[in-house]
DNA sequence: GTGGACTGAATGACGGTTCACTCGTGGACT
DNA sequence: AGTCCACGAGTGAACCGTCATTCAGTCCAC
């Protein structure tokens, strides 16, 4: 309504793309809100700004909505944990990383990492079909790096670099949880967050280390 | 229909708890099967052999069959747990306790491991009002256990018991998520099963143990 | 003036909930 | 003992509100 259009320079042609990016910008704000199911389409449209029929001009439906933001999001999100983890030079620091870049999602990107907690869960179907895959990438990268840091010999190798890796995931989605349930409003203070990390990394890590 | 009524001894009258049962157990599974929202109120009247309308003479709505299965059954493993907690003399075996405590609720009960680890995020209204003041109550069993271990000196203190309790909790969680996701059918292999717990027990405390 | 992005009211399906009815039971009365 | 009746648990077809989705029309940009 009191909504300015196509703002800058060109005009409005090549909003397309920008539609979309609203869309999905608004759906993980209200999905993390209240969650998929309870989420009304309509809902979507008005946070975006935009008509109801026009989410259907982008999006196959509303569950195709949901799927998008995976594939957008978690794809991105992996190619920065790649980046992350290759500029790091030792096995702890890297894992050091990936605890701080987790659960520093939760910082940034409130939103995003609720409705990854939340709702990574809720579509059995969808679940299975589109995030699975990627959520088993995410692993996968994790359990390389303990794979690693056991060939490096600086950790352990009585434990299954799969069940580390998921150990770890679990442990720090838990965490997230926390703070995602808790304070209904209110970022979590980035410093409880960050206390949790360094505790829980250090935790991790001497679990992990190599006995001497 | 071709279902035996009152069966043996006395009758029918006192069937009502029986009914009540039957619907929860059927809900258990049918929940765990296709989540709580793609259950239809008619599907598990189905499962528990009962007609639709039969479920609002012991539940309020839909939302409250949810909510029952967790009060009653969660009630119940908190009764387990402090049991077989107190049973145990040292903080280790009290901690490996709870790890295979958890990952076994996977084997016996597979169904009720998978609404809860599922369904327990799905609507946060729901959640946040029933749910959690249980939840609150598991993780603090698990974090009073490790504040004791503190106490005693066999645990470092540099780590806050609640983030150790809570990273606790999400990594079984995520390992259990890995088998209620994995296999769509079968019970997990319990040789697996056992093995992950005990690496992760052994991981968890050796992270956890005091320094020397 | 035309094409196409966009709109939003109308549509239809779906499914939770209701409620008028059925029927077995156990107590009261003969 | 045999009959009868009131009760209420149980039933399930119908109801009705709630959306996801559609599509006939609007409005720019060129």
């Amino acid at each position: 309504m009191a909504e300015k259009k196509g703002s800058s320079a060109k005009g409005g042609k090549r909003a397309g793309g920008d539609k979309r990016e609203r869309i999905l910008q608004a759906a993980i704000r209200v999905f993390a809100k209240n969650g998929f199911y309870a989420t009304r389409v309509s809902e979507i449209a008005k946070a975006a700004g935009v008509a109801d029929g026009t989410i259907y001009l982008y999006f196959e439906n509303k569950d195709d909505v949901l799927v998008q933001i995976f594939e957008d999001r978690i794809g991105k999100l992996l190619e920065i944990l790649r980046r992350v983890i290759a500029k790091e030079e030792t096995v702890e620091a890297r894992i050091r990383r990936i605890v701080e870049l987790q659960l520093g999602l939760l910082e940034e990107e409130r939103d995003l990492a609720e409705v990854i907690t939340v709702n990574l869960r809720q579509s059995s179907r969808l679940l299975k079909q589109y995030a699975a895959p990627l959520f088993t990438k995410y692993l996968e990268l994790i359990a390389g790096v303990i794979a690693d840091g056991q060939k490096e010999g600086v950790l352990r190798r009585d434990v299954s670099p799969r069940i580390a890796a998921r150990s770890l995931w679990g442990a720090l989605d838990g965490l997230a949880l926390t703070w995602a349930l808790g304070t209904p409003e209110r970022k979590p203070d980035p410093a409880t967050l960050r206390k949790a990390a360094t505790q829980f990394a250090t935790l991790f890590l001497d679990g992990l280390r190599a006995r001497d």
